[in-house]
DNA sequence: GCCAACGTTGGC
DNA sequence: GCCAACGTTGGC
């Protein structure tokens, strides 16, 4: 079993729409950037543990746990014309995107905020991408020891 | 294959 | 709203 960090922006689905959304579960569709996407095509198993992050707001920062619940599958927005993220390029015979589905597993007592992380970003924290200036990427691998240390903090 | 231009991400 | 960082695109 795997850990992962997933970005999202809480404006657009934050961790409260995924904990109302029918089963509490939501396909991640709409990822564009291929190391994203390698990682959820060929890396993540269901069950995997997911720290699910706000980015783009007030308080940047883990607001919660969710769970990898399916194998990966072809993103359908990606076929789809009328779909903010569809992609001519991509063909349902030779699909290009791909997504998830991940489960709501529970809200944090409080948010870790990234300034928080960033204070262990020499150490503990040195070789996560997250911490890093400039990092865009919007899923990134989690070790367990950077899963246990980061759930520590709550 | 190089690289400038462009669009997007995301913290602040 | 600004802008640094980065990925992608497309001309050559």
């Amino acid at each position: 079993m795997a850990y992962w960090l997933m970005k999202s922006e809480p404006d657009v689905f934050g961790i409260d729409h995924l904990a109302e959304r029918p089963d509490q579960i939501e396909p991640w569709d709409g990822v564009r950037n291929y190391q994203a996407r390698n990682m959820m095509r060929d890396q993540m198993r269901p069950g995997d543990g997911v720290l699910f992050y706000h980015s783009n707001c007030t308080l940047p920062g883990v607001v919660g746990i969710a769970e990898i619940a399916t194998q990966s599958r072809p993103d359908p927005t990606a076929f789809d014309p009328e779909a903010k993220y569809f992609d001519p390029k991509s063909d349902p015979d030779n699909p290009r995107w791909y997504l998830v589905d991940v489960r709501y597993v529970r809200h944090l007592k409080r948010t870790i905020t990234l300034a928080e992380l960033k204070e262990h970003s020499a150490d503990l924290l040195k070789d996560m991408p997250l911490v890093r200036k400039g990092n865009r990427l919007s899923i990134m691998p989690v070790t367990p020891e950077q899963w246990n240390f980061i759930l520590s903090l709550e």
